[in-house]
DNA sequence: TGAATGAATATGTGTGCACATAAAATGTCA
DNA sequence: TGACATTTTATGTGCACACATATTCATTCA
């Protein structure tokens, strides 16, 4: 038999409290007691119950305001978390080969679309790149890229024939910011010459928009080929 | 002038060390000082700079291990945070009119593909439910979802009429665990007639698989209309 | 040599306390 | 009555301390 544990733990305590929330003990949108209460009805300390709560807060269960306490969201959200690595190590995660290709890298003034995703207007100097990422020489991934050019000038010196823009940007141009969308696109002629797909096939697109501060960095259309699946992290 | 507060937060202590992650002070893969030290160098307590790592950990930049220290993620990663909201919650935030309509409610046994989700082989007592969610009357999502009847008997009883298979299970049957993985498909004809869209449209598809410990519970395919745009929360 | 053992060590956690802070509730005054 | 100031209160945070636990690393013994 295993005894259980003399002192409480803040997992235990959390997991009490989400027991008693999927139990609907406390309802939807019901109150919860104070941490300190909760904390003399189990038996440990405030500072414990504290950290409990916390974690179901960042869960998404309950939602908690000084002097306004604890509540069960009133409607419940399903909250997950999706990691996106680096598409070279997504590739070879997958045990395939990597290879990218450039197809494209201008200068340009932003265009007004490109502005929106930074939630600006006024046009901007900036790199336009057009990449292609490959598993074991096949089409993986379609990157249609923009770089502040103000917030980033040392794009200008990278060989993109020896690393990504992705990659390089994720390695040397940190990020404070970051906002993605993710949406099904159907190919277009060029898309799919790229991608070697019909035209017309359905394909999952990310948007991906990243600033230091306020100041914009980077702003990335990723279509991936047919038959990619984004999973939550387990 | 803002005094600068004599103690330091964990904030400013997670910030510091993020600042020096993201400049690189801290290459990737690097080792960081122990807590301890880091606390000696700040000036603050070990328990400040353990809430900042746990931060710092969550979000993705560090990883930390019992006597094998801190160290700096060899490839960064982009981590996102997605909330998915009951579908009436979802339309109605839109400041769109909801509906849903039952398509089909039917008992059956699952089939291989279903129980495929759930990591499970053996087919199961399962209700096999359609659905479409409507904003302002417009097809809105297409919901494809099976039940566990074992798990949930009481889904047998709801009048499905009165509340979505969808909300139903949100506010009474409680998970522990979900899945989901999201992609793009080319509308059939039978989606494309009931989302009244294009055959061969691209459309969002959000597969959502949840169990109640190690019991399955349900899982659901729903495919939104064109246009729809899953965006991580700010 | 190599597996088993044991010590060292960095992070993980619980307690007890004091004070900070936001927001709700109450009171005050024109 | 209504705008404003004040008090109250639940959560948020920091500190100091002790002990738990998971690894790594060194040591021992067959």
């Amino acid at each position: 038999m295993t005894a259980p544990p003399s002192r409480l733990s803040w997992i235990d305590v959390r997991d009490v409290i989400r027991a008693r929330i999927l139990a609907r003990d406390y309802g939807l949108g019901a109150k919860l007691p104070r941490d300190e209460d909760l904390a003399a009805e189990l038996g440990c300390t405030r500072t414990t119950v504290h950290r409990a709560m916390q974690d179901l807060a960042a869960a998404g269960l309950i939602d908690r305001k000084r002097k306004g306490g604890t509540h069960v969201l009133a409607d419940p959200i399903t909250r997950a978390t999706i990691d996106i690595p680096v598409t070279r190590s997504e590739v070879q995660a997958l045990g395939r080969t990597y290879a990218h290709r450039l197809i494209s890298s201008q200068r340009a003034p932003s265009p007004a679309p490109i502005m929106a995703r930074f939630g600006a207007a006024q046009s901007r100097d900036m790199l336009h790149i057009g990449a292609l990422h490959l598993a074991d020489q096949k089409p993986y991934m379609l990157e249609d890229r923009w770089v502040d050019l103000a917030n980033c000038p040392e794009i200008l010196a990278v060989d993109f024939a020896q690393i990504s823009a992705n990659e390089w940007l994720v390695r040397h141009k940190p990020y404070t910011r970051v906002e993605m969308r993710f949406f099904a696109i159907n190919a277009d002629a060029e898309t799919a010459t790229q991608l070697r797909c019909r035209a017309g096939e359905a394909l999952l697109t990310v948007e991906r928009t990243t600033w230091l501060g306020d100041a914009p960095i980077t702003t990335v259309q990723a279509i991936a080929a047919p038959g990619y699946v984004l999973a939550t992290k387990s």
